[in-house]
DNA sequence: GTCTATACTCCGATAGAC
DNA sequence: GTCTATCGGAGTATAGAC
């Protein structure tokens, strides 16, 4: 599949466009599997082909709707550290802020435009597709490999394999948060509790993850 | 559909038997729609028709491999919360003997014969299946509202809400642990890290959680 | 009550006309 | 780039054999 060129050309990447809003709509909404080709195509305006077309197949579109969702929360991860480390250069940063610049851009997305995003970023985590993972991989390694080295410059009493290890805690737990653990927990919450938004999350997310990372293992 | 007794019969309950284990393997595999029932009819040695005659469908069966996985492990749960509290009545048991009492027998189960339930487990809390959500607040719902507030008795300091948002966060951490980020963990592992049973996740997340509880927000 | 053979509907994928 | 037609394979339903 060659990709369409961004250029002039007849309704330029605008089907392409619409498909991928409308799978960011519904994969979040009924899950992948319970999202057919089809619906998806009406929803667009599109036709049925045009998703093999413009994405090779329903797994291409799965992919390019995890890209746009994960590519600029890593960005931004990526731009926050840059800074951070500019403006002290050599020196370790402390673990708390270091947890808030690589938390707050995926809870935070939370609130966006695109509130579909987080829940197909948790469940694409857990689904033990081949080429997901890969593509995991692929994109969310220099980010982790960044970050646990910046964090185990800041607590330097821990062990390289400790640092993975909590930090995937961290990550399996701001996943949940992200899915459908907000929805099971609602369902369980006392019906007086006070509503929470994206940055009540973060901040009590945080609190939590800064106090395990502090744990003397 | 009545489920066949567990009496005499001709094969007595030997397909549905055949037709669970081959499912509970299959799933933890491939996942969930990655199996199809006919692979799975066949490595049961089942006709294809089997699945829909003992489980009504193939959402039927899954639902029937997560009941096989969790039951087990939420009566264990329990078990051991009615223990601790017969042995000190009417005292506030120590956070950490309460989150190694929630979290022991699932990563347990990661040693277990079953090693394919625990990523099972943890594909589905995180898939938006209408029915498997229901069937997560009817298993699960009682189990965490009975730990939830011996954690509340155990730290008095946090309001109800709170415990709940980081009892969740401890699911999610566990849930990752449990299922696809101990694999991706793994390939970002470097390659002279020592090797990690059951026993050493355990202390390491319960040390993390712990500390995540304790936090002063 | 258990199990099988088989038919049915709908899905994702593709070839080829436009 | 888009559409129509069609294909193989998926899950499902049921009639009837044992």
């Amino acid at each position: 599949m060659v990709a369409p060129p961004a250029t002039r050309s007849p309704q330029s990447g605008a089907t392409r466009g619409r498909i991928l809003a409308a799978a960011e709509r519904l994969f979040a909404q009924h899950g992948f599997g319970g999202t057919t080709m089809r619906d998806l195509t009406r929803e667009a305006g599109a036709n049925l082909a045009a998703v093999n077309y413009h994405f090779g197949s329903k797994d291409g579109l799965l992919e390019a709707v995890f890209r746009t969702c994960l590519e600029p929360i890593n960005r931004e991860r990526m731009r926050l550290l840059d800074e951070a480390e500019a403006a002290k250069p050599g020196q370790a940063l402390p673990s708390r802020e270091l947890l808030e610049m690589f938390l707050s851009p995926a809870v935070r997305a939370l609130a966006g435009r695109h509130t579909g995003l987080p829940s197909i970023l948790s469940r694409l985590h857990h689904e033990p597709h081949p080429s997901v993972e890969k593509l995991i991989l692929e994109v969310s390694l220099p980010v982790v490999q960044r970050y646990g080295t910046a964090m185990q410059r800041s607590l330097p009493h821990l062990d390289a394999q400790r640092v993975l290890l909590r930090g995937h805690f961290m990550i399996g737990a701001m996943l949940y948060l992200l899915g459908h653990g907000r929805v099971l927990m609602q369902g369980m919450m006392p019906s007086d509790a006070r509503a929470l938004d994206a940055e009540d999350l973060l901040r009590e997310l945080l609190d939590f993850c800064e106090a395990g990372f502090r744990a003397h293992g």
